[in-house]
Parts: C-alpha cells; sequence; structure tokens
DNA sequence: ACAGTTGATAGGTAATCATATATATTACAT
DNA sequence: ATGTAATATATATGATTACCTATCAACTGT
C-alpha cells in the first residue's frame, strides 16, 4: 500500500471520530458502507477518487489539488490536522 | 462518471499540456502506463487515489484535504487551475 | 440474558489497471 | 501525391483489486 494511502487512512479516521461518527454513520452520509470505510480506515485498501470525496465531504473536507509551491501558504492557513499533503513524505507540523 | 472525476480530468490535462508533457512523457515519470493516462484524460475511469497522487506529483501538484471553511482562502492563495476542489461544480477549458 | 451499537471479516461482482496493439498526426524524403 | 518512420493518443483483452452484501465477534447498558 503506498504511503499516500496510508496517510490518508489516519486523516479520515482522525476527522471521524473528531465529528463523534460511526463508521456506520460515515458510510450512510457517504454512500460507502461501513465495511469499505473499515477498510479504508485500516489502510487497506487504495481507493477510488469518488469514494474520497463522498468521504471528505461527509466530514466537511474538499479535495484539491495545489501546486507544490503554494503547498506551505495554505497550510499555514489551515493549521489544523487535515491540511497536509496526502501524500506528504514527513509528518512534521511546526507549530 | 462522478463529477470529481470528469473535473479531475481536466485539470489535469491541462496541467500536463502547461508543462508539454505527452501522456507518454507523464506516464512515465509517474509509473502510470500510457494507455490509463488516455482513459482519466477523458474522463473514462474512476481512477484510484494513489494513481492520482502519482500523476499530482509529476506536474507539481499536491492532493490535500482542507476543512470546507478554508477552501475560499485557499482559492485566493494559489489562484490557478488545479487549486479548486475537486468536485467543484463550475467546469474548466480544455484549451 | 437480551437488545442495540460498534468495528472487522468472507465471498462474489464490477471496475481499475497493465500489456499489447491500433489509429491518427506530423515530418521528411523520393 | 506516395511511402516510410517517428510520435501522440485511443482501443482490446486479461489480471488484479476495490467495492458491495451479509455476517461475525466484542462491548454497553437495561
Amino acid at each position: 500500500m503506498t504511503y499516500a494511502t496510508e496517510h490518508l487512512a489516519g486523516t479520515l479516521k482522525t476527522a471521524r471520530r473528531a465529528k463523534g461518527l460511526s463508521q456506520r454513520a460515515l458510510g450512510k452520509m457517504a454512500a460507502v458502507p461501513q465495511s469499505h470505510v473499515s477498510k479504508i480506515e485500516a489502510g487497506a485498501v487504495d481507493l477510488r477518487v469518488s469514494s474520497l470525496v463522498e468521504l471528505a465531504r461527509a466530514l466537511d473536507l474538499e479535495l484539491m489539488l495545489v501546486p507544490r509551491k503554494t503547498v506551505s501558504a495554505v497550510q499555514s492557513i489551515v493549521r489544523g490536522d487535515a491540511a497536509r499533503p496526502a501524500y506528504s513524505l514527513d509528518d512534521d507540523d511546526d507549530g
């Protein structure tokens, strides 16, 4: 499994729990079966973009492609859990 | 096919041509076969996240999940084609 | 014990993805 | 104009795998 997928798994799981949702509740909102949410959060699947977008929407997140040069500026805006590059090579959050 | 996928198709195609790359050249950089790049740009596939991440990297783009509240602020920073929500309702031109 | 909720697992189907090939399109000869 | 070669994109077929339906075990409270 790719690094991007594993990092995404953690991001989604964190966002879900922050909203106090169960896998089943999130799955219902995003039209994704709970069983699949489970595998996604376990990092066991390389999910399709449509699934990611639907889950993100249910979690009030937006999937965006941003130029690499602007990443740090974007991060300084959002300054939160979710807004790191999906495949960031390192998890260092500057404080 | 979902809105997200179709919009992504245009975004990726625009970014590729802006860099003067052929499908084959991009595919080689991203370890994605040219045939698959073709289908992706045609909006004919709901591609997997790993494929999207690899293509984005080759195009100097980063896939990010950003809180919805910060989207407009992020857009004002990047001010370009790529940095719209992946499922934005308004479409782009594929010049 | 029972009922309700949580996350994980199994099997079958449909889709992505990889390999190979086909179809333009362009350029340069003859 | 015709033919050859090189390049860019599209299509066909088989293998891998995400996804869906159904079920399971663990935990909670009554």
